[in-house]
DNA sequence: CGGATAACATACTACGCAGTATGTCGTAGG
DNA sequence: CCTACGACATACTGCGTAGTATGTTATCCG
């Protein structure tokens, strides 16, 4: 299960309790719900009474679990975070040249985001985390890690571009940074657009991310 | 002066003030600070008194010209769409095949996005427009009206692109419109990552811009 | 079988902020 | 010269909402 991870993760993190139960599936459903209600309506725009409201429930179930709405956010935010690093990162595991490395992790981070649009548009939201103004010390700790996450993630990108430009496989290009942040930018705005239809296909998506990706890298080939 | 134009448009909008004056410096300010602001913040992290500060000014000044923040906010996105809009067309107007037209738009649309980070900042926070629940009967209105906009916009560079692959210039591809979204995705995302450099000559800008827009072409011909 | 604790719900508070109502000052027009 | 109005500033209100304090119930452990 995937969820085993994820929650020895988060048991260290979560007013204190250091020891599993069941416990995951109560806060899983808080993460999903708030997901939804943060996508929808944005982090200012979301009242933890509209998250609770979506669960059934009040907010006294959500404070049980989270000191504070923004705690909540983060927690999303890494979420939807390591979803799409272990995605990538398993697909440079894969092998290959460059070029062939790079087109597996583009398609990987499109895929990622249509099949978890509620966690990687807060993600995308979270580009702007500076902007949260009430801020703990606490919680600025977690806020530079996960900016720190942000941008390992960007540059795996830029590693396995020049990899590729070594090998020959990515062609010679005036700014890598800039080429990468074009690749990124044109994957991370489906958080915006793509919604899922209510019948979609696995293949369907999985079309659509071989196609984003290819027109992707062969701009850069 | 592009003032002109621009203060024609507002007059019959704000207020019932339907003729000119110098009130246009005064609203132009106004316009500008909220569009920092809400770069900056957000529009629901950003608060009316947080846009007067800035101004030097009180809320008094802001009510005086507009009814509501979310007016406020419309009219800032408004400004910015119309400076899309404005740039792009004139791209599509100097003619050549659909490739030469499709990589002038975007080159355009990259570069007005530079030279305006915050009021096209504002713009693509505007994506989400839905997300504003208080809106009043008349505010929904101008709403679709933005929206319309917004796909006008969109539309341009899917009409321009078939274009091109009528002519043979542009490549065939699986889904025009997906191709585009990820073309305007890569160019958008600029209004997030990019801010310029306090120094930062034009032609810096100018090769910024070049250089995303033949990327973005390179991979659909 | 009692009492401790987890997992919530209910009730309350404090404050930030959008919007309004009213005041003030300068100026243009009669 | 006065008065009407535009261009603001000041002062105030009401509501939404984050966070807290205090129940309530079930369960597990000794």
């Amino acid at each position: 299960m995937a969820n085993e991870g994820i929650h020895r993760e988060w048991a260290s993190r979560i007013r204190g309790h250091e020891e599993s139960g069941n416990l995951v599936e109560s806060v899983v459903e808080i993460l999903d719900c708030a997901a939804l209600c943060f996508t929808e309506m944005g982090f200012q725009g979301t009242s933890i009474d509209d998250v609770a409201r979506r669960l059934g429930a009040t907010k006294g179930r959500i404070y049980h679990y989270f000191r504070s709405k923004t705690d909540l956010f983060f927690e999303v935010h890494r979420e939807g975070m390591t979803r799409l690093m272990d995605a990538v990162t398993a697909a440079i595991d894969a092998g290959g040249t460059g070029r062939e490395k790079l087109q597996r992790m583009v398609e990987a981070h499109a895929l990622t985001m249509m099949q978890n649009v509620a966690y990687e548009a807060v993600v995308v939201q979270g580009v702007h985390l500076h902007r949260l103004s009430a801020t703990t010390p606490e919680q600025r700790v977690i806020l530079n890690e996960l900016m720190d996450v942000r941008h390992q993630f960007e540059q795996l990108f830029v590693q396995v571009f020049r990899e590729g430009q070594a090998d020959g496989s990515v062609r010679e290009t005036a700014d890598v940074s800039l080429a990468v942040k074009g690749i990124l930018g044109a994957v991370n705005w489906m958080a915006i657009w793509y919604r899922p239809r209510p019948d979609e296909r696995p293949e369907t998506q999985e079309a659509m991310a071989h196609e984003v990706a290819e027109l992707q890298i062969r701009g850069v080939t």
